[in-house]
DNA sequence: AACCTATTTAACGTTAACGTCAACGTTATG
DNA sequence: CATAACGTTGACGTTAACGTTAAATAGGTT
């Protein structure tokens, strides 16, 4: 299994190592170590990181929304001991019903966020079309201009 | 024509009075004033401010970026006194051209955008499906220790 | 006119999300 | 094994986007 270093992370997500260790620091992250302390960074750990900066940037979660995004799929993709211990049946059933809840209210947001984008998408196919039309009418004018200087 | 003050504007839009004067201060909204120099939004004021709010949760754009928008759509919309006066053709060609580019950069940019929310959200489907999943077995479980009490 | 509530400017405070720098330890390389 | 290149931990700095407070005006009500 490949082990990567900071630069490394930090080149192919696009990020400064001052951002990755940040992020690791409010425990977005927790990359192994090597003996001397470095930091190593497995695959996952990239996949992982590359998720967040897609949420930040394009869900606009802050990071510390990130928190409870990351904890909702990591106790359904089950790499939470804590959670899949949980025997009390119904403890196990509030955890699962805020979940769904949690899911709902994003499943929500993404949808409106979604139409308002899309809106806003063809206001800017609106006005490119009216620019495409101002610059024939400019071709024009200038054709006319150099028939009359004739 | 109905005037607002800054209170009802602030509720209307769900801001605090103070974002308000702030967005005035950098530059993206310029209200007229009383006698008395207190503000008054017209409608076209509030709508704009709507707008402003929704490019910057949904589109993630800065408040600086902002500002180029809204110089885009006035430009386009021909509000701005400084566009149409541009008189020289090759001058004029320019500024449309920059701005095509801008628009186009920006749908794409919008266009990624909804991409990544759509796979986003068709993860969020599926895990609520795994979570539906989960309380069935609970269900069953609940079902079956009954029985066995019995 | 008195009074109360809302508004304005000015100025300093706060928080998230990093940037920058120093001092020191680790790894890779000729 | 020397030494350059990279990594680590503080710690303080910075910027955007507001919050908060104070002191002075304005506007509406009785």
């Amino acid at each position: 299994m490949t082990l990567y270093k900071i630069d490394e992370v930090a080149s192919e997500c696009n990020l400064t190592k001052r951002t990755i260790r940040y992020y690791e620091e409010i425990g977005l992250l927790s990359p192994q170590r090597s003996e001397g302390n470095t930091r190593l960074y497995t695959r996952e750990d990239i996949e992982r990181l590359k998720k967040i900066i897609s949420a930040r940037d394009v869900l606009g979660f802050s990071l510390q929304e990130l928190h409870r995004y990351i904890e909702v799929v990591e106790m359904l993709t089950g790499q939470r001991e804590r959670y899949r211990s949980i025997t009390d049946l119904e403890e196990r059933r509030r955890q699962l019903e805020e979940i769904d809840d949690t899911l709902g209210k994003q499943l929500d947001m993404m949808e409106s966020k979604m139409r308002t984008i899309q809106s806003f998408k063809e206001e800017a196919e609106q006005l490119r079309q009216q620019v495409r039309e101002g610059m024939e009418r400019l071709g024009r004018q200038s054709v006319e201009r150099a028939e009359a200087e004739h």
